[in-house]
DNA sequence: CAACACAAAGTAG
DNA sequence: CTACTTTGTGTTG
């Protein structure tokens, strides 16, 4: 029987993220203390670089604390720029 | 064991 | 004040 079973930690993460309204950013921090990890800021980021497969998450959404844009890796490939791209189409203003 | 899509406090200037 | 360094956190390679 396959175990369809990643760690608890990333599931919380995903469904955090996806759990963020369009037009609206959360931090890492917010989506770390929404799961019950405050001071996992950064396993979260590394949690949602592994699943940003596809448009399916906002992962675009998630953003640093101090204002900044962050990072955003799809196919392998960091686009920190077309993370803003995403964003400002959302009608996000930075 | 080392690295990472972060954060906050500490050190140096 | 700004810039760089260090420590904490949880998963992945």
């Amino acid at each position: 029987m396959g175990k369809y079973r990643m760690s608890e930690f990333r599931r919380s993460v995903l469904l955090a993220t996806l759990d963020i309204p369009e037009g609206e950013t959360r931090t890492y921090k917010e989506i770390a203390k929404k799961i019950g990890r405050p001071n996992a800021a950064r396993a979260v980021g590394t949690a949602l670089k592994n699943n940003p497969m596809a448009p399916t998450i906002p992962c675009h959404r998630v953003v640093r604390s101090d204002g900044s844009i962050g990072n955003y890796t799809h196919m392998g490939r960091n686009s920190p720029e077309k993370k803003r791209a995403l964003l400002k189409s959302e009608g996000v203003t930075l």
